[in-house]
RNA sequence: CGCGGAGUGGAGCAGUUUGGUAGCUCGUCGGGCUCAUAACCCGAAGGUCGUAGGUUCAAAUCCUGCCUCCGCAA
């Protein structure tokens, strides 16, 4: 089975080494959003799947855009019989999802139709989901919106973060799609239409509403800190300065919310019960536990935080 | 040259403005108290103050170069 394979960050990895060390499939291609400026000193970066791609010998092409003829041409070209799209980044314009005999397989990190878009995985946590999982579909125009093949379901740890969440989805990912392309060769392959109505949609993260309202219940502040652990990380203020929290849990307390209302562990008190707060990073400052952050700045229990000041 | 913060015993910080041989909280080790303890009491060890050079009688502190870490912005 011949594959053209599009995909980006790290969370596409395990899927395309799958397919790469499987004699059934033949990736003659792999497509990757261009190399971009990361950091503080804008170092051109490649995406992790064109370093993957590179290590396995395998062609990259990183077109800025598909929607011009020359990316149809060249997948054209190609002649994959299916295209895989994993977290590629970019939408796929109608000529070029009907090059493929099999059409375009998608793996998404939900169960579909819920969280629809680009931050499945994240808005599963944020939103304190119990259990999520990936997707197989047959990509159509729409977002997210094509014929599901097949899902695998798993559970979601209370403490569990979205970067572990990811990690977790991305390594089931091989099996859900290696399984769905053997059916699709088959020809036993059962798509079922999504449920529009039951659909819902995981908007991206902003830095905006990764700030912590300490109103909020204490369940609903730590489902924010996992989900938006790696990034864009939770924070809130201390003394004027921004503090990021990494690492938090939910504790059986009380207090105005945003009051430190204890120092071992360190807890601060939200709108119904408190936040343990374990891992932090104040601005200009590496990240570290929060017993040594209150210490260090000698925190008395009643301070507030959370207030520019 | 995008803006900014920071590098001080094992950890997190103070001290730098007004140079004069290093302090706090915690940890570690030893001892004590206790039925017991992560609690409490007493004691101890542990620091070329990121690095190179300069100014000075004297530099963590002032000046210059370099390295490293981080927040913002992209």
């Amino acid at each position: 089975m011949n594959i053209v394979f599009m995909g980006t960050p790290d969370f596409a990895v395990p899927s395309l080494k799958a397919l790469a060390a499987d004699e059934r499939f033949s990736v003659k291609a792999v497509f990757t959003q261009p190399d971009k400026p990361v950091g503080r000193k804008r170092i051109l970066t490649p995406p992790d799947v064109k370093v993957c791609a590179e290590e396995l010998g395998l062609t990259v092409f990183q077109p800025d855009s598909l929607k011009n003829g020359d990316a149809e041409e060249l997948i054209s070209t190609l002649a994959p019989d299916v295209i895989v799209v994993i977290a590629y980044g970019k939408i796929l314009p109608k000529s070029i999802l009907g090059i493929p005999k099999y059409g375009c397989v998608n793996i998404h990190g939900s169960i579909l139709p819920k969280l629809r878009g680009a931050a499945p995985i994240q808005r599963a946590v944020i939103e304190g989901e119990k259990i999520t999982g990936i997707t197989a579909m047959k990509m159509d125009v729409g977002l997210d919106t094509g014929d599901m093949i097949d899902v695998i379901k798993t559970e979601i740890a209370p403490d569990e973060t979205a970067g572990e969440l990811f990690d977790r989805l991305a390594d089931m990912a091989p099996e859900l799609l290696i399984k769905t392309l053997i059916t699709l060769e088959n020809g036993d392959a059962v798509c079922t239409k999504q449920n529009d109505e039951a659909s819902t949609y995981a908007k991206p993260l902003t830095k905006e509403e990764a700030q912590i309202d300490w109103n909020k219940n204490a369940e609903d502040i730590h489902n924010k800190v996992r989900g938006m652990n790696p990034w864009p990380t939770a924070f809130t203020y201390y003394k004027g300065k921004k503090l990021k929290i990494f690492k938090s849990k939910p504790a059986e307390k009380s207090g105005r919310p945003g009051e430190i209302i204890s120092l071992d562990p360190p807890t601060a008190a939200c709108g119904n019960g408190a936040l343990e707060l374990i891992s932090v990073q104040l601005e200009g400052k590496k990240q570290m536990s929060a017993e040594d952050f209150f210490r260090g700045q000698r925190t008395q229990i009643g301070e507030m935080i959370g207030l520019y000041e």
